[in-house]
Parts: C-alpha cells; sequence; structure tokens
RNA sequence: CGGGGUGUAGCUCAGCCUGGCUAGAGCGCCUGUUUUGGGGACAGGAGGCCGCCGGUUCGAAUCCGGCCACCCCGACCA
C-alpha cells in the first residue's frame, strides 16, 4: 500500500523546538516522530510508531531465533510481589491503590511477575524455559531527560531465562548477548557490550551495551587502540605513575594553615597532585568507613557500593570532628580506629596525608606500614588512564544504554517460591537471568549516530519508509499520475512507500523529505518528464541521479 | 531533593527592568490572485483568560506573594 502524505498525520517543524537540547529530541520531534505529553511521557505519531515497529520486529526475530517464547503480563501488578522481593522499596516505584484499597505497582521490569509464573515449572524436565515480552514500564524517575533519553514510561523488551544451574544460565546469558549484538547491528547502531557495575541488589553479573552518542547517560570509556570498553562507572582505568619525592623513614608532620584542597595541598608544598591521598569518611549501615583515594581522582560510588553491598551516604561534620578531632580537609587514614578502604593506586609509594589535625598534613605516608587499610578499587576511571589491556590511552564519550543484561542467580525464585525437583527428587531454586532493551532509546542512539544538518539519516531497517517518492505537480495531472505509478510499482515490488502528493511548494518537500530521513527519494516533475525519467538519489548523497522512469526499480534494488 | 532558567497565538520569540489606552513580529493556518526542482510574492482574514490563584494600584503581561508546569546542571537511577 502507498501511503499518501496529504492524508498522514505527520506534523514537521521548521525550526527547532525550544525545549529540546538533545539531537535525537530535536529531530524526532521536527520530523513529526514523537510528541511530548507531560516530562518524560511521549507520543509515538504514525510515523515514529513505523520505526518503533520495525524496532520491535527486528528485536522478535533475534529473541525468536535463540528460543523465546513471546508472552505478555499486566502492567498492573499486585504490591504483594513486590512486598515479597523487597523490591516494593526501590524509590522509582509507582505504587497504586484501587477503590478498595488493595495495593498494587506499576514494574519497571516484570522479574516478579514473570517468576510467578514460573512457579509453574515444577520438574528439571521442564527447563531451560526462556520467556519475553514488550511491555510498558513505569518508572517515577526524578528526572526525565532528553527526550527518548531517560522515560517515566516507555516500551521494552524483557527476557528471563529460567534454569536448573549456573552452567545452563551462563548458556542463556550468551545467547542473550549474541541476539543483542545482532539486533544492534540489523538496527544500524553501533553499540559496544560493556562491564557494568551490578550494583546493590540480586545479580552476580551484568553487561551493558553502550551506543556512543553526542548525548547520554552513560560514559562510555574506550581504548584508543580498540581493545578495551566499559562503562565509566565500572571502568578498570590504570592511573598514571606519580612523581613522588624522595622516600622517608616515618611520616613526618608539616604545617598547612588554611589548605583544604588537594590542589592547595600540591601547590603548597611543591609535589604532584597524584602524590597526595584524599580521606572520604562515609557511613553505610551503623559503621563509620574512611575510603581513601589518590589525591588526584574521584572517589567511584558505584564500586563503593558494589563493594559494601549496601548503600553509603558522606558523614556528617559532626560524625566527622567526633570521630578524627580535626575537620574535613585535614583528614588521614593514620591512627584511626575505623576500617580504612583504600584505592589499589595507593598500594606503592608514599603519599601526603592529613594529619587528622587541622592544619597539618603528613608526609611520607606508606600503607602497610603506616596504616593497614584493605584495598580495594574504588577510583572513578578518567580520561586518560591506560588501557588495563594494552595501556593505550583510555577516551570517554558520552553514551547511551540501549541493553542491559543480567545474571540473577535466585534471587526472585528464592523470594517468590519458583523451584524444581532434580533428578535426585531435591527442591531446588530456579536460576534466572534477565535481559532489556528499550526500542525508544534504541531509536534515540540511531538518531544520534545517523544525522546531518538537516535531519535523520535512517538505516533502511528502521526507516519509517524505504522510499519516499516527490510529486512536484505544480497541478500537472501528467505528473501526478508518474508520480502514483512510480509509488504503486515500488509498492509492488515489497517497498514501504510514502508519496508525497501534498500541494505544496518543492522546497518545503525536499526540506520536509531530509527530516524525515527515509533511505531513497525518487523526485517526479516536469523537468525530468521532459526525458521521460525521474530523479532518484540516498539519503546523504548531495545530488540526484536521472534515471529512465522505466529503471526505477533497477536503482532501488541496488541497494 | 538542591541549584539555575522559562511559561505571551499552532511554532520560534519581542514587550516586563522603568505599570497606561486596542498586546506585537516572523513562520504556520484560512480565502483569493500569482508562482512552482531546495522552506515564493501580493491582498484579505482567523487565531490570546499574557501558566493558575491571590495581593498592591485609579490602572497589572509588566510590581509583590503563593502554587503549577516544562527545560538544563547536580544528587538519585535494583
Amino acid at each position: 500500500m502507498v501511503q499518501r502524505q496529504s492524508t498522514l498525520f505527520l506534523p514537521t517543524l521548521r525550526e527547532d523546538p525550544a525545549d529540546a537540547e538533545a539531537v535525537s529530541h530535536t529531530l524526532l520531534l521536527r520530523g513529526g516522530f514523537i510528541r511530548q505529553v507531560g516530562a518524560g511521557l511521549f507520543t509515538w505519531l504514525p510515523a515514529g510508531w513505523r520505526v518503533h515497529q520495525k524496532v520491535v520486529q527486528i528485536i522478535r526475530e533475534e529473541i525468536d531465533a535463540i528460543g523465546g517464547q513471546e508472552m505478555l503480563c499486566p502492567v498492573l501488578t499486585p504490591a504483594e510481589l513486590w512486598e515479597r522481593t523487597g523490591r516494593i522499596a526501590i524509590p522509582e516505584v509507582f505504587k497504586l491503590s484501587d477503590r478498595s484499597g488493595r495495593r498494587f505497582v506499576l514494574p519497571l521490569t516484570h522479574e516478579e511477575t514473570m517468576t510467578f509464573h514460573a512457579r509453574e515449572l515444577r520438574s528439571y524436565k521442564e527447563l531451560p524455559q526462556l520467556w519475553y515480552h514488550f511491555s510498558i514500564k513505569e518508572r517515577d524517575e526524578a528526572r526525565p531527560r532528553g527526550g527518548l533519553l531517560r522515560l517515566r514510561e516507555f516500551i521494552m523488551k524483557d527476557s528471563y531465562s529460567f534454569d536448573r544451574d549456573e552452567a545452563g544460565l551462563d548458556v542463556s546469558f550468551e545467547r542473550h548477548e549474541g541476539a543483542y549484538v545482532r539486533i544492534f547491528e540489523r538496527c544500524g547502531v553501533e553499540a559496544f557490550l560493556v562491564e557494568a557495575e551490578s550494583g546493590t541488589m540480586g545479580g552476580k553479573e551484568s553487561r551493558g551495551f553502550l551506543a556512543p552518542t553526542g548525548s547520554g547517560e552513560n560514559e562510555l570509556m574506550r581504548c584508543e587502540n580498540g581493545d578495551y570498553y566499559a562503562d565509566i562507572e565500572a571502568a578498570r582505568g590504570v592511573p598514571r605513575a606519580p612523581q613522588f619525592p624522595s622516600v622517608m623513614e616515618a611520616p613526618e608532620e608539616v604545617a598547612t594553615p588554611g589548605v583544604t584542597t588537594i590542589e592547595g595541598l600540591a601547590e603548597l608544598l611543591g609535589i604532584d597532585d597524584a602524590a597526595t591521598s584524599k580521606a572520604m569518611p562515609v557511613v553505610t549501615g551503623d559503621r563509620l568507613v574512611l575510603a581513601l583515594v589518590r589525591g588526584d581522582d574521584r572517589l567511584s560510588e558505584e564500586k563503593l557500593m558494589t563493594f559494601f553491598q549496601a548503600p553509603f551516604r558522606p558523614a556528617t561534620e559532626d560524625e566527622i570532628r567526633a570521630a578524627f578531632g580535626a575537620g574535613g580537609g585535614s583528614l588521614g587514614p593514620i591512627g584511626v580506629a575505623m576500617e580504612v578502604i583504600a584505592d589499589e593506586a595507593l598500594r606503592e609509594g608514599q603519599f601526603v596525608a592529613g594529619a587528622n589535625r587541622d592544619g597539618w598534613h603528613l608526609r611520607g605516608v606508606e600503607a602497610g606500614r603506616d596504616y593497614q587499610p584493605t584495598f580495594v578499587d574504588i577510583r572513578q576511571a578518567k580520561e586518560g588512564d591506560g588501557c588495563p589491556v594494552c595501556a593505550g590511552r583510555l577516551t570517554v564519550q558520552p553514551a547511551i544504554e540501549v541493553g542491559h543484561i543480567f545474571k540473577l542467580g535466585t534471587f526472585h525464585s528464592e523470594a517468590l517460591d519458583a523451584t524444581f525437583l532434580d533428578e535426585d527428587g531435591r527442591e531446588r531454586p530456579i536460576v534466572m537471568g534477565s535481559y532489556g532493551i528499550g526500542p525508544a532509546r534504541t531509536i534515540a542512539a540511531v538518531v544520534e549516530q545517523r544525522h546531518d544538518e538537516t535531519g535523520i539519516v535512517w538505516p533502511r531497517s528502521i526507516a519509517p519508509y524505504d522510499v519516499h517518492v516527490l510529486s512536484l505537480s505544480g497541478g500537472s495531472r501528467e505528473v501526478e499520475a508518474i508520480a502514483t505509478s512510480v509509488a504503486e510499482e515500488l509498492s509492488a515490488a515489497g517497498y514501504d512507500v510514502l508519496l508525497d502528493d501534498r500541494d505544496e511548494r518543492p522546497g518545503e518537500k525536499f526540506a520536509d523529505a531530509d527530516l524525515l530521513g527515509c533511505p531513497l527519494r525518487v523526485t517526479v516533475g516536469k523537468r525530468s518528464l521532459d526525458d521521460g525519467a525521474v530523479d532518484v538519489r540516498r539519503r546523504g548523497e548531495s545530488e540526484d541521479t536521472r534515471v529512465p522512469r522505466a529503471s526505477v526499480i533497477d536503482w532501488t534494488s541496488e541497494d
């Protein structure tokens, strides 16, 4: 069927909307693909929904190909399920009640519901299973942003694997990894598989797929030699070697009046800021712990949280006074009663540290000799770090997390009693994995990666239409007739065709065609008709090519 | 949740500081004429509770207070 543009709801915008910042947001709005309803809430208009559906179909084919069974769970979920896993405590969970006070949750993902169904799996003979659905997710986000980058409501493909043991889970996990690689490839997104932090709740191993873009929620760290990719939160960059001053037999106090910053300290003492250390007292549970990183590094909260397996907060000024007898800026690891977690970068060498006495620091502080820390990688990697694989330089760029895969283990199956009987008649919890892709974010990533000054450059696989036929009729019946016949011929040949039959001037049609970004464009007008031809061009090319009317199909099938 | 910003026509914005008479521009929209290969021209027209509520004032888009919405930065994001 040929879609006639004169009857299509495709409201394109000539100017950039005021409240769009990200390129993907701007172009999707201007091209008439999406419209905002509220913060983090969008409607997919007809053209946008076509793109969304194409992405969905690609995902469906690839998940089916690894044995996925598509189903559909409800969005309204009894709160009881969420109480049993404890996830009801997550701040982002939307909660509501019905008229008689029964409590419900709008899921952020469907582990609870899927595990609820997995209780019908009773025997090892029924495992493994792989279930998935496309459904709406709701998140009470503190700050939605960037158009489709962070939404409060969105469609997600989430799949869940149910295996009898860890080895089975490994297989399910690897199959998803492969399927995801193929999905992003088919959608025309460049996305890298990276290690990600698994965070505080459940989950042994987690990997993300990061698509590098002009703007995004995450930061992709990559080696200049292309052999290492990671989310910055989990990246293991190698910090540069500090320039140490001469070695000292024992720590020595040095007066540093009024100095409370690393920059000030390094300048006053005339040393490399990498030869200093920075102490951050934090409270986790009811423990006060001292986190210690190199002066030029930042503490990675994700890494520390993963180490604690619990959230933490910075200690208050009062707590610091009481425990150290000094204020922030003069704190150090020597002589303190609490546990000290030191970053790996502090393992070797002598550093300047706070003396726990206002206005004083210690030179020549050496881990192992002067204090006994637990060494953990808690520094946030940064641009310029060395690659952990090849020692090349690491660079950082914004990225969109388009997919995430988790090894959940038995966290949910134990909470919800999803067990099976093995060959020996023993009851065991099902071993689970969960795997998510957001089509909206995938689309945003495609637009971020594939656009020019005039609009989107869709890959054929997910373009709203394959061919955009422009009828520059200027009232000419003959041109209209030819344009229509070209469109119908292409449609009959299996292409998705949009025919611009509107009564608009040529300039407007060209501009809209660029915005919309279909891969192939056929222009029919009086000019070319005079030599029995039409003008064609691929999106991204700067000039038309004249081809005989009769060989349009030959041209389109070149791709 | 902390910080910053913005709400005036469908869209992009001016006017607000320093209150004043009928609230403006460009684009878009409707009618007509003309034009037709990269967002035409002319003529006529429609379209506004100036985010909402309250206050000050003879008089409020403009000043004051409260609220709401949206955007950006940060915090947060199993």
